[in-house]
DNA sequence: CCACGCTCCTGCGCGC
DNA sequence: TGCGCGCAGGAGCGTG
């Protein structure tokens, strides 16, 4: 599934193949994805200049000239630079067409979406109150100490909420207490400062390696058929139940938290 | 404001 | 081998 990493990723592979393109229209197989894809989709994108792609979150922000499609890949989406002229295969539900090339939108679960804002701004509802960005200057200890302050909810749960913090997946969630050395139900607020601080550090770690392993595999990740796309990392506990945690070889354990599943190691973290 | 559970959807893995 | 069931998950949204 596409966690921040992938869509960073995703939006770097575009930006360089498709940015300063003019689009030549929209072929939208199937419109149901998240929310309808707008009907009128292809005609607002025909010939307009693709200025830039950015990212916020895991939104993925097309600016054209008359405004922004914004994207997101859901769980099982991928957006990758196909031939026009090439047939869509299964899920493969829309294509942005720039001359002969098209970014292809696969997504078999389509829980993404696509959706036009009149705006090269942040005002969108889904934008608007998007958390801070994990690895950006603003996100360290003293601010997740401050965040933390007076909220009861467990931490995982707490550092999983998009509108505090963009960006953490579940995966990435139990992979940053484990580094951080912290139990994932523990009420946010009840969190040292020490503690912030190396969680904190701890999910931008988790991160960045991320960042690290998919920039190696760029090219793989921009043309490849799609399984081989996500980062093969190596988790310390995530889908590690019963096994021996790589640290101190006692048996990962799971719990459900927020309907999500969740691992960690009892003798690391606490 | 806060906490929490439901929901969308399909592919996969498991048990029989 | 084949079938059917349950689970997985990002994040908006409704409810208490």
């Amino acid at each position: 599934m596409p966690e921040l990493p992938e869509v960073e990723i995703t939006r770097y592979g575009l930006a360089q193949e498709l940015a300063g393109s003019t689009a030549s229209g929209a072929v939208v197989r199937e419109a149901r994805l998240r929310w309808p894809v707008p009907a009128d989709l292809s005609a607002r994108l025909q010939g307009q200049r693709l200025k830039r792609i950015e990212r916020r979150g895991k939104y993925l922000l097309f600016r054209f000239e008359t405004g922004t499609l914004i994207g997101h890949l859901g769980m099982s989406g991928s957006l990758r630079v196909v031939p026009a002229a090439s047939p869509a295969g299964p899920h493969e539900h829309v294509d942005l067409v720039f001359g002969a090339r098209a970014a292809r939108l696969r997504d078999p679960r389509r829980f993404g979406a696509l959706l036009w804002h009149a705006g090269a701004d942040e005002s969108h509802p889904l934008l608007a109150d998007l958390g801070i960005e994990p690895l950006g200057d603003q996100f360290d200890g003293e601010w997740l100490f401050r965040a933390t302050r007076g909220r009861r909810t467990p931490v995982k749960l707490f550092v999983m909420d998009s509108h505090v913090v963009v960006g953490v997946g579940n995966i990435y969630a139990s992979e940053s207490l484990f580094r951080a050395g912290i139990r994932p139900r523990r009420p946010a607020g009840r969190l040292t400062r020490a503690e912030c601080t190396r969680l904190a550090q701890a999910i931008r770690d988790t991160l960045q390696d991320a960042l690290a392993a998919g920039g190696s595999s760029l090219r793989d990740f921009i043309h490849s058929d799609g399984a081989s796309g996500y980062f093969q990392q190596q988790h310390y506990v995530y889908d590690r139940a019963g096994q021996a945690c790589r640290v101190c070889g006692q048996s990962i354990r799971t719990l459900r938290l927020g309907q999500r599943s969740t691992f960690w190691c009892a003798k690391c973290q606490r």
